[in-house]
DNA sequence: GCTCAGAATGGAAACGTTCCCATTTTCCAG
DNA sequence: CTGGAAAATGGGAACGTTTCCATTCTGAGC
């Protein structure tokens, strides 16, 4: 004889049954009337629930009250340790309050972007938290309209009535050119990823540009591509050579670029700190890399927090409190590379 | 006047009104049964359901179905590039075959994995990938017996029938072996991080001896514990004064360890090739670090891929599949860091 | 023209909750 | 005691689907 151990999920009406309660008891006890019910009940439901292994069913919750406890998180780039390190805020912050987080990554794929919304519309998401791929708006307005609060994480969207929660770009990159005028360095290159549909990467940019040439610095920029590798090396070696009294420094708009940037300095053989190197975005290796690359860090764990705490406050009541913009200051984590 | 724009999400009762339809037949479109449809109807309610937007409402279908179309994953570590790399490919593979994934992070806290699971349990997930953080055996088997197919990435928990899928440990260490000793070096310290409950560390610190010894190389193991550091650099140091008149070689257990042991590297000023290093696991800054670290690369997203594969396989059918063990091998990515 | 199989369609119950009400119980002021 | 408000509890409809079953329609074979 086999045991009947189909074991299927216990239900609230089980559990009603099991306590000698009613099922709207049950519902209370799990949802947050709990203090409602007298001692005596409480027990007894405790009692039964915990005996039947009982455990709320999220769909049904879902379907009735309207709204899950789920967050759903767009990230453009899964692959990408900033990314990462903002997720595992977001998610802490997430656990604190009681919500899970449903993370789609991608790829900054547009088409992948849409299907995913959609997804996480049909799940009945209580709260968004995008970091774009592409330009979503007729999407996330929807969202907003009924009534799902968007927080925009590190890139803006368009015209999207959502808080946009990120690094101060115009603080940062202010910060570098600082630091890099204060070790001696006369002109600065700065090297970025295509800034296509990110924000982040426009304003970046721009701000080099025009504070660059605020502070008299000889300046130039270069986007890179993935393909012609050899292009984007002559682009580096003529700036230089363009520069022959100067003390020359690249400064990188972000990890990947970083990255793309260290190798390239390798392939160049030009000695880091010689030719300065900094880069926005803190990575595992920049210190070991030898002398280090001096970076600016983001402070990730108070971004995700921030993006959730601004969910939550518009969740609760229908709030009809003003799109906030957060914006955080970077930490100047000093390494060898900028030291000539 | 304000446009009654409260727009709420609209049902399936509301698209078969508008096509002139019964809820059945849009269940029906919507559903896998679409051509039983005549194709008149098939228009009518497609034309509508563009019209009005519609979207079926995954916590309803999720309710009356009794699953989802999600499936659950547990990752001990997010920050860990690897776990992200895997996660990529359990990403890219649900994608394809049209399920949604939930991913949990568990920080390495059983305790956090035992909520995580609850979540998803509660959730209906359809399936279940666990990079295990402890031991929920008692949790895993009610999934199994309430019929949710778990895959075990990476690390084995306790007696679960689960499909297994990860690298194969034992060949990994045998050509991490096979290579140091070609390069010439007769005797190889294994770092790695405590063991504790994974499987996977345990497997390769125990074939790592095993299979040295066989080799008749000298061996040692270091634990690495976060504490301690100085502690760390004395056993590294005795390592080579031990060896006098052999050429001593480095081998890290994973991505964490060989982060930690470059660090040490370094601080000891240590030239790396002289004294080997080989890491399991490929990382971006390996080829930085000159001149270079040598790995072996796991194919993270044929164990993705994998994953998914066999859960497939036991969602369909009510399958008795035995449960099968998957192991990939690893490509050896040779570099400075091991030639003499 | 009639029967009947099979295709096409629809009605209604069920999934496990929440929440609006109604009902019962408690307890205190008069 | 008693009336009545407040506290405690329960009944049942509703949420948006899926699915079982019943019904209607179509056309081929006689």
């Amino acid at each position: 004889m086999t045991l009947p151990s189909a074991s299927r999920r216990s239900t609230i009406l089980e559990v009603a049954r099991l306590a000698g309660a009613s099922k709207t008891s049950v519902s209370r006890y799990f949802g947050d009337e709990r203090e409602r019910l007298s001692p005596a009940l409480q027990a007894r439901i405790a009692h039964a629930a915990s005996t039947l292994g009982y455990q709320p069913n999220q769909m049904a919750r879902g379907l009735k009250g309207g709204r899950s406890t789920l967050i759903g998180m767009l990230v453009a780039d899964i692959r990408n340790p900033f990314s990462v390190a903002i997720t595992h805020g977001v998610e802490q912050a997430c656990r604190q309050y009681g919500y899970s987080l449903l993370v789609c990554n991608t790829d900054n794929d547009p088409e992948q972007e849409r299907q995913h919304l959609a997804l996480l519309g049909a799940y009945q998401v209580a709260g968004l938290v995008v970091n774009a791929a592409g330009s979503p708006e007729r999407q996330l307005h929807s969202f907003i309209s009924q009534g799902t609060p968007v927080v925009l994480l590190d890139r803006e969207v368009g015209h999207i009535d959502a808080d946009v929660v990120g690094l101060d770009n115009h603080l940062a990159i202010d910060s570098a050119l600082d630091h890099l005028a204060a070790q001696g360095y006369q002109a600065v290159l700065y090297v970025s990823e295509a800034p296509g549909q990110s924000s982040t990467r426009q304003i970046r940019l721009s701000r080099f540009t025009q504070s660059a040439q605020q502070r008299a610095l000889s300046h130039a920029t270069l986007l890179l591509s993935t393909l012609d590798e050899t292009d984007t090396l002559e682009t580096l070696s003529q700036f230089l050579a363009a520069h022959p009294q100067h003390a020359c420094a690249v400064l990188c708009g972000n990890g990947t670029a970083t990255l793309a940037v260290t190798r390239f300095f390798q392939t160049l053989g030009w000695p880091l700190g010689e030719v300065g190197l900094m880069g926005i975005d803190e990575l595992d290796w920049c210190e070991l890399v030898t002398p280090g690359i001096t970076t600016l860090a983001q402070p990730t764990d108070a971004i995700g927090k921030a993006a959730i705490s601004c969910l939550r406050h518009k969740i609760a009541p229908l709030n009809s409190a003003q799109p906030t913009t957060l914006s955080f200051a970077p930490s100047l984590i000093e390494r060898g590379s900028t030291r000539r």
